[in-house]
RNA sequence: GGUCGCUUAGCUCAGCUGGGAGAGCAUCUGCCUUACAAGCAGGGGGUCACAGGUUCGAGCCCUGUAGCGACCACCA
C-alpha cells in the first residue's frame, strides 16, 4: 500500500482488473433473482457531462448493490442514433467541405454518417469507464444496429396492422433549420419580446374598417378571413360580410367562432390557416382557402413580388412598411410572447401543414397510465407520477416521421401504379392492392424517441421472443432518469412495453434532477458553465466526483455543482486510506487471524464466542450491525443520500475517531492475545464499511479492501453484501453499546472542561470514578479511561465521601467523576460551570414534569413515548442530587 | 391560466410514518499526540419564510400569504 493516497494510483488499473474478470456480465445463475437495469442511451457521438455522470452513479451504485447481494445482475448499456442531431453535425461538416447531403445522395450521405458516428462513438463509453460503470459492455447495443432496426420495423408495422399508425395532412411543428417536422415534445417555448401590429382591413363597399392585432405581419397576405367572436355586440352586424385585404386585394369573409376572445385586442383576428394552429383549424371548420405565404424554409412565395425570395423575417418590415403606406397600419405596440423554438437547434417553429405519420394515442396511453395509476409501475418521488399523467390525459397524436436520413426508414412502399401504400418489414415484390411490381419506398425516418422507445426489450433480442435474455430479463426493475425526459422517453417506453410485449418495461422509475453550476443556473454550452466531469476525475478521481452528486441530496431534487464537495469527497477517501495504513501497520501474521476467527467465530450465527471480545469490540461490531441493516434499507428505499452520508459519519466518527483510538491501547500495550483481537476486529470492521460504500465509491474501497486480511479469497466488488444479525429490532450488544456510549460522554465532558481550561495534553491528572451500577463495565474500560481521559491514575468507587471539594466534578447518568487538577482550578469559575449545569438539569426536569402531569400527553400519547419520559425524568433528577 | 417544488446556521444542503434542530464548508480557541495538518480536540452560530388551524405535542399535517424556481398549456 503506497503511503500517499493518490486515485490516479488505481482507478484504471481496477477497472481493467474487473472487465477482465468479467465482473460486469450477469451470473445467469438461474437460481439467483435477476436485477436489471437499462441504461438510457447517450447520443453516440456525444460526451459525458454531469448529468450523465448523476444518472450513471445511481445506477451503477443500485447494480453493484444487487450484484454483491447475489441477483443475477445485469445493465445494459448502449447509445442512440439521435437523428436530429447527429444528420446535423454531419450536415455541417459536409457543410464545411462545401458540399451538401443532395450533392452526396442519400446511400454516401448515410455512409459519411456512419464514419462520423464510428469516428466520434466510443467518446462516451470509455468516459462511462472512469466513473467505474460497471455495464455489460459486450452486451452494448445501438439503436441503429441490425438487431434494434428489425425491432423498430415489427413495432411499426404492428402499430400499423393494427390502426395505430396513419398517414394524414395535418397542421404540424416544422423547424426550418433540420428541414423537418418535430413532435409537439421537441418543441420547447421561450418568451420573447416582440410587437403587435396593429392593421385595419377595409369593409367591401363600406366606408368601414375591421381592426385586427398580429405578431406576425407578414402572414397577412395568406389571410383568408377575419373572425370575432359570435355574442361581441361590437361587431353583430359584420358577420357575413366581406373585408379587403390590402397589398393582395383578396376580398376575405368575416366570419363567427367562440374561439376568438372577446377581451383580447380589438377583439377581430386575422386567420391564415396556413401558418398558425389556431387558424389552421378554423380554416377546416369554416372552409376557408388554405394560402402558403411562405415556403418550408421560410421563403417568401409570390403574393407580393417585391418580397419574394426573402425569408419571413426579411419580409416583415419591407411588408409593414407597404401597409403602413397603404394607411392599413394602426399602430405597433410592445409585447412579449411565447415563441415556439426547436429543441434541438433553437430556431423558431414554423407551425406547417403537411403529410406525416402519427401514432394514434389515446388508446395506446390508457393503459399506459392504468399501470401507473395501480402502481405497476412506480414513480420515485411519487410526485412525478403528476408530470407522467398531466401528459398522457392531454396527449396528442404522435408526429414520428422525420424529413431526414439518418435513423430507421419508415417501411412503407408506395406502388407508383395504384398509389397503395404497402407497409412490409421488407419491400414486397409487388403491390398487395394491385399487383403491380414497381414500389418505392417512403424517404422519411421515424423519430428518434421512436427506436428510444422499444429500448427495454429491443436490446434484449424482441422480437425474437425465445431469447433467452428477454425471458431473464423483462420487465426489467428500474429505469433511473432525469425528470426532463419523463414525457420524451419515459412515457413512450410505458406504452410500447404494454403493447409489444403485453407488460410493463420496469417497476420503478426513479427520477433525479438536474445538476446546476455552483451559483444554481443549468449548465449550458451556450453559458459556458458546463462542469466537464472528466476534468473533475482528473483532479479529484471518480469516487470524489461519485459521491459529490449524491452526498447531501434528495432524490428528484435538483443538484448543486460545489467544488467544496469535491474536497470533502477526497479527503474522506484520503481518511479511509490513513484508517487502512494504520490497521495494516498493526497487523499481525494472517495466520492468527485466521485462527482467531476460527476459534471465535461462528460463520452460520454470525456471532462471537461470548469471552472472545472486549468491550469496545462489542461496540463497535454492535454498531456495525446496526449500520449494515440501516445502509441496506436506505438503498432498498433509494436513499442514496442518506445512506452515503450515514457511511461517512459512521467511518469517520466512530470508526476512525473512536474505535481506532481504542485499538491503539491494546496494539501498543495489550498482550499479543489482545493484539490479535483488536486487529481482527479493525479489519473486520473496517472490511463491512468498504463493502457497504463500495457501490458509492467502488475504487478506493477495492484498492484497500485488497490490501486487508480476506477470508474467502474474493475481490470486494464480487463479496457478499453483509447482513445483519437483530431480533425485534435489537441487536446482540446494546448493553456494552450503552456502556461504551457513556464512557464517550464522559471523555468528551473531559475534553470540554481540560479544552476551556486550555490545559495541555500532558498534564495528566487523576480520575475519580463514584458509581454503583457501572463499576464492572467501567473496570474493563479503565485502559480507555486512562488514555482518553487523559488520566495518570484511574479509581473507581461507590461513594464520594472521602473526596475533596477541589476537583472538577463533572455527573453523568449513573457515573460521577472527580478530577483534581491542583493550581488549575479557579474555585469561582468551577462554582459558576457547576451552577449552569445544575439549571441545565433543572429546565430539563421541568420540562419532563410539565408533559407527565399534562392530562392530555397522558391520556393520548403512545406509552413508550411515556415510559421515556419518565426514565429522563427519573436520571436528570439523580444527577441533579449528585451535582 | 394549470400543476409541482423550494424557503432550516454566514454559504450549500439533509431532516424517515409528527415526540428534544443536523452535516459539509466558513468562523473562533487550543494542539506538529508515532494512521491521517487533506489532520486532532473544543467552541460560537437557527423565532425551521410569514399568518392562521389540527394535535397532548408541528421543521414535518391542513388552509392562506409572500418571494424564488421548474414544467405543462397558450389569446391573435
Amino acid at each position: 500500500m503506497k503511503n500517499k493516497f493518490n486515485p490516479k494510483d488505481f482507478e484504471d488499473k481496477l477497472y481493467k482488473e474487473w472487465e477482465e474478470k468479467g465482473y460486469f456480465k450477469p451470473s445467469m445463475d438461474k437460481t439467483k433473482e435477476s436485477f436489471c437495469i437499462m441504461m438510457p442511451p447517450p447520443n453516440v457521438t456525444g460526451k459525458l457531462h454531469m448529468g450523465h455522470a448523476l444518472d450513471d452513479t445511481i445506477q451503477d451504485i443500485l447494480i453493484r448493490y444487487k450484484r454483491m447481494q447475489r441477483f443475477n445482475t445485469l445493465w445494459l448499456p448502449g447509445t442512440d442514433h439521435s437523428s436530429i442531431s447527429t444528420e446535423m453535425k454531419v450536415v455541417q461538416k459536409l457543410k464545411d467541405e462545401g458540399k451538401t447531403k443532395q450533392d452526396l445522395g442519400r446511400e454516401k450521405f448515410l455512409e459519411e454518417a456512419w464514419a462520423w458516428t464510428k469516428l466520434y462513438g466510443g467518446t462516451i463509453e470509455n468516459q462511462q469507464r472512469k466513473l467505474g460503470c460497471s455495464c455489460d459492455w459486450e452486451r452494448r447495443r445501438f439503436t441503429l444496429d441490425e438487431g434494434l432496426s428489425e425491432a423498430v420495423l415489427e413495432e411499426f408495422v404492428n402499430l400499423y396492422n393494427d390502426g395505430y399508425i396513419y398517414k394524414g395532412t395535418r397542421m404540424v411543428n416544422w423547424c426550418p433549420n433540420c428541414n423537418t417536422a418535430i413532435s409537439d415534445a421537441e418543441v420547447e417555448y421561450k418568451e420573447e419580446d416582440s410587437h403587435l401590429w396593429h392593421l385595419r382591413y377595409k369593409l367591401k363597399d363600406e366606408d368601414r374598417y375591421v381592426e385586427v392585432a398580429t405578431t406576425r405581419p407578414e402572414t397577412m397576405l395568406g389571410d383568408t378571413a377575419v373572425a370575432v367572436n359570435p355574442n361581441d355586440e361590437r361587431y353583430k352586424d359584420i358577420v357575413g360580410k366581406t373585408c379587403i385585404l390590402p397589398i393582395v386585394n383578396r376580398e376575405i369573409p368575416i366570419i363567427a367562432d367562440e374561439f376568438v376572445e372577446k377581451e383580447f385586442g380589438t377583439g377581430c383576428v386575422k386567420i391564415t390557416p396556413s401558418h398558425d394552429p389556431n387558424d389552421y383549424q378554423a380554416g377546416l371548420k369554416h372552409n376557408l382557402e388554405f394560402i402558403e405565404v411562405f415556403d418550408n424554409k421560410t421563403i417568401m412565395g409570390d403574393l407580393m413580388p417585391e418580397v419574394k425570395g426573402m425569408t419571413a423575417i426579411e419580409a416583415r418590415p419591407i411588408v409593414v412598411e407597404k401597409l403602413k403606406e397603404l394607411g392599413a397600419l394602426v399602430s405597433i405596440e410592445d409585447y412579449t410572447h411565447n415563441v415556439g423554438k426547436c429543441e434541438r437547434c433553437k430556431t423558431t417553429i414554423e407551425p406547417r401543414v403537411s403529410e406525416q405519420w402519427f401514432v394514434k394515442m389515446e388508446e395506446l396511453a390508457k393503459p399506459a397510465l392504468e399501470a401507473v395509476r395501480n402502481d405497476d409501475v412506480k414513480f420515485v418521488p411519487k410526485r412525478y407520477e403528476k408530470t407522467y399523467f398531466n401528459w398522457l390525459e392531454n396527449i396528442q397524436d404522435w408526429c414520428i416521421s422525420r424529413q431526414l436520413w439518418w435513423g430507421h426508414q419508415i417501411p412503407a412502399y408506395y406502388c407508383d401504379e395504384c398509389g397503395h401504400i404497402n407497409v412490409a418489414k421488407t419491400k414486397p415484390e409487388k403491390c398487395e392492392k394491385c399487383g403491380a411490381t414497381q414500389l418505392h419506398q417512403d424517404p422519411d425516418t421515424l423519430d428518434t424517441w421512436f427506436s428510444s422507445a422499444l429500448w427495454p426489450f429491443s436490446t434484449l433480442g424482441w422480437p425474437n421472443k425465445e431469447s433467452e435474455d428477454l425471458k431473464t430479463f423483462y420487465p426489467t426493475n428500474v429505469l433511473v432518469t432525469g425528470y426532463d425526459i419523463i414525457f420524451f422517453w419515459v412515457a413512450r417506453m410505458v406504452f410500447s412495453g404494454l403493447y409489444a410485449m403485453k407488460e410493463k418495461p420496469f417497476s420503478d422509475v426513479l427520477i433525479h434532477g438536474i445538476v446546476r453550476d455552483s451559483q444554481g443556473r443549468k449548465m449550458s454550452k451556450t453559458l459556458g458553465n458546463g462542469v466537464d466531469p472528466i476534468e473533475v476525475i482528473d483532479e479529484y478521481g471518480a469516487d470524489s466526483l461519485r459521491f459529490s452528486v449524491l452526498s447531501g441530496t434528495t432524490m428528484g431534487n435538483d443538484i448543486r455543482y460545489m467544488p467544496e464537495k469535491l474536497e470533502q469527497a477526497s479527503n474522506f477517501a484520503n481518511k479511509m486510506w490513513n484508517a487502512a495504513k494504520f490497521i495494516i501497520m498493526n497487523m499481525p501474521e494472517k495466520e492468527k487471524l485466521i485462527k482467531f476467527r476460527k476459534e471465535n467465530y461462528n460463520e452460520k450465527e454470525n456471532s462471537y464466542k461470548e469471552d472472545s471480545l472486549k468491550l469496545e469490540d462489542k461496540w463497535i461490531i454492535n454498531k456495525t450491525n446496526k449500520l449494515v441493516s440501516e445502509i441496506t434499507t436506505n438503498i432498498d428505499n433509494y436513499d442514496l443520500g442518506i445512506a452515503i452520508d450515514k457511511l461517512y459519519s459512521f467511518i469517520w466518527n466512530e470508526f476512525c475517531d473512536w474505535y481506532i483510538e481504542f485499538a491503539k491501547i491494546s496494539l501498543y500495550n495489550g498482550t499479543d492475545e489482545d493484539k490479535v483481537r483488536t486487529a481482527y476486529v479493525l479489519n473486520e470492521v473496517f472490511r463491512n464499511c468498504l463493502k457497504l460504500l463500495h457501490p458509492f465509491m467502488p475504487f478506493v474501497t477495492s484498492e484497500i479492501y485488497n490490501d486487508l486480511v480476506n477470508y474467502d479469497g474474493k475481490d470486494l466488488m464480487v463479496s457478499e453484501w453483509p447482513k445483519a444479525k437483530s431480533e425485534d429490532g435489537k441487536f446482540e450488544y446494546d448493553f456494552e453499546e450503552e456502556i461504551i456510549e457513556k464512557v464517550k460522554e464522559i471523555i468528551v465532558e473531559i475534553r470540554n472542561v481540560r479544552s476551556t481550561k486550555n490545559i495541555h495534553p500532558s498534564k495528566k491528572a487523576e480520575l475519580i470514578f463514584v458509581t454503583n451500577r457501572y463499576q464492572d463495565e467501567l473496570k474493563q474500560a479503565e485502559g480507555i479511561l486512562l488514555k482518553l481521559g487523559f488520566a495518570d491514575s484511574v479509581k473507581i468507587q461507590n461513594n464520594s465521601s472521602n473526596i475533596s471539594e477541589n476537583n472538577i466534578h463533572i455527573v453523568t447518568d449513573g457515573i460521577e467523576v472527580f478530577m483534581p487538577l491542583e493550581g488549575l482550578i479557579d474555585l469561582e469559575e468551577e462554582k459558576k460551570r457547576i451552577e449552569q449545569e445544575r439549571k441545565r438539569l433543572q429546565s430539563e426536569i421541568e420540562r419532563c414534569e410539565k408533559m407527565l402531569s399534562n392530562p392530555g400527553f397522558m391520556n393520548k400519547a403512545p406509552q413508550a413515548k411515556i415510559d421515556e419520559e419518565k426514565e429522563k425524568l427519573a436520571k436528570y433528577k439523580e444527577m441533579l442530587e449528585r451535582i
